[in-house]
Parts: structure tokens; C-alpha cells; sequence
DNA sequence: TTAGTATATGAGCATATACTCACATGCAAG
DNA sequence: CTTGCATGTGAGTATATGCTCATATACTAA
């Protein structure tokens, strides 16, 4: 039988129509790459602690490195990459930028992710 | 100057308070590590897909694996990990396993990060 | 039991990435 | 203009990770 021989598993012939179906409903590639970047940067330790922190109050990057106790080029670093995602924005007040977040969006995230770990017992 | 010394960054002098006030706001550690682990998950592409998809309609491995055009091993690494931080649970009928999200959580922070995305622009 | 199907897992490799270091840029006050 | 502080950036390195391949496990049907 050709057709085992492509697809070993029965199950990918039986059920092919909830593969057409997610097919269909799947993401743009776009905007799948882009809300794979959001969780992605929302996903380092660093990043984390950095959004919630900002969360809380705007911070500028020497607070940031006191607060994370790391270096403020790699802070910097990363509020790259978070600008870069329009997480967070910032205002010049003198020689010091004021990061913030760029909206409520990611303070809901981070909200809802907690939610979901207090729901588990373990 | 000792503290200057110490401390090249005046910035970090004169804004102690909203780092101590960071510090007293942020995470405990065990959670922080946990949340971090549930947006790592998110931010990978076919993670990412993969809970897109269990977002619309429950899924056995073969179909994720046709969905994805990617082996049924890799799926399988990558639902070990999903399942580890409960994002997916499953059940059996026969011998397929049909995964689920473990609730509607996780669909909430892509819809939300799906709206931050538009709410933008660019 | 045995054979067959569906899924899980361990090892290994190729790539991605978070940090450090050195240096560049930008702004403000003289 | 020059000086000094705050931040930005490029290169390099050490680690993390996502996939493939081979094999193991779990369940069903006979």
C-alpha cells in the first residue's frame, strides 16, 4: 500500500481534516514570527525580571543594572532587543533615559502567566 | 570619592529608592524561574504553533507532526517540555494520545499578545 | 504470548544567544 | 569648542537548545 508507505501512521489518514482545519485557522507567518519575538524575549530571566520591574515603575539603565546586579551593557543590551519589539519605550530626562512599558499589554501577560501558575497545586 | 569609586554612575546614588523598591517588588525566585519557563515555551516557533493550533481543537501527535511538516520525534520532544510546565495535558483513546491546553490561559496570553501586535502600527 | 502501531527518550550535532570587553555615540554644562 | 557622564554597539566566547537518528516503551489486537 503506497499510501502507508508515505504516511507510516494511520492516524495522519484518518484525521486529516483536523490538519486542514488547523491549517486554515494557523497564524499569518508574520504575525506568528513577531508573537514568537514577544514570548522569546519575555522568556529570559534577565528580560523577565527587567519588564517586571518596569511594571512597577520607569527605570533608567543604572537602575536596572543595580537592581539585576549585571553589567549596564548588558542591560542595555537587552532594552535593545525590547525596543526593538516596542515592549518597552523610553523618555530622555538630561543625560538619563526613562524606560518604560510600551502599553498594558505586557503587564497583563505577565499577570495572566502568574495566574496560571497559582491555579497549578504543584 | 570611595562611593564613586564603587559606583561610577551617579544615577545609581541618587535613585537608590526606586531600586530597593524594585527589590522588595520583585518575584521570589522559584516562581520567577517558572514564568520564565512558560514564556521560553511560548517563544519558540513551533512551540508556538503547536499551542495555536491545541488552542483551536485537541490534537494527537501525527497531527501536529502533519500540521508542522516536522517529524513525530521532534513533536514529541517539544510537547515533553509543554507538558513538564502543564501548558498541555492529554488523553488517551487507543493508543493515541490526544493533547490539550491544560486551560484557557494559555490561549488568553496569545490572544493578548496577538492585540499588542495590533495595537501597533508597523 | 506475539506483532504492530503510536509515542517517548537519549545522544549528538549545528545553531542561537546572553554575557563580557573595548570602544563609540549622545547629551549637558562650562 | 572641550569635558564628563549615561548609554549604545560590535566582536568574541561559552552555554543553551532544537532537531535528527536510533532505540525504547506503552498499548491494542490477534
Amino acid at each position: 500500500m503506497n499510501k502507508l508507505q508515505e504516511d507510516a501512521c494511520l492516524c495522519r489518514i484518518i484525521h486529516t481534516d483536523r490538519v486542514e482545519k488547523a491549517r486554515r485557522a494557523a497564524l499569518e507567518t508574520r504575525e506568528h514570527q513577531r508573537l514568537t519575538n514577544i514570548f522569546k524575549a519575555m522568556g529570559d530571566p534577565t528580560r523577565l525580571r527587567i519588564l517586571f520591574a518596569l511594571s512597577q515603575e520607569e527605570m533608567c539603565v543604572c537602575d536596572l543594572a543595580a537592581f539585576l546586579d549585571i553589567t549596564e551593557s548588558a542591560v542595555s543590551h537587552q532594552l535593545r532587543m525590547l525596543r526593538q519589539l516596542y515592549l518597552v519605550a523610553n523618555r530622555r530626562q538630561g543625560p538619563v533615559l526613562y524606560y518604560r512599558l510600551t502599553d498594558e499589554h505586557i503587564s497583563r501577560l505577565i499577570a495572566i502567566g502568574l495566574e496560571h501558575l497559582r491555579d497549578l497545586n504543584p
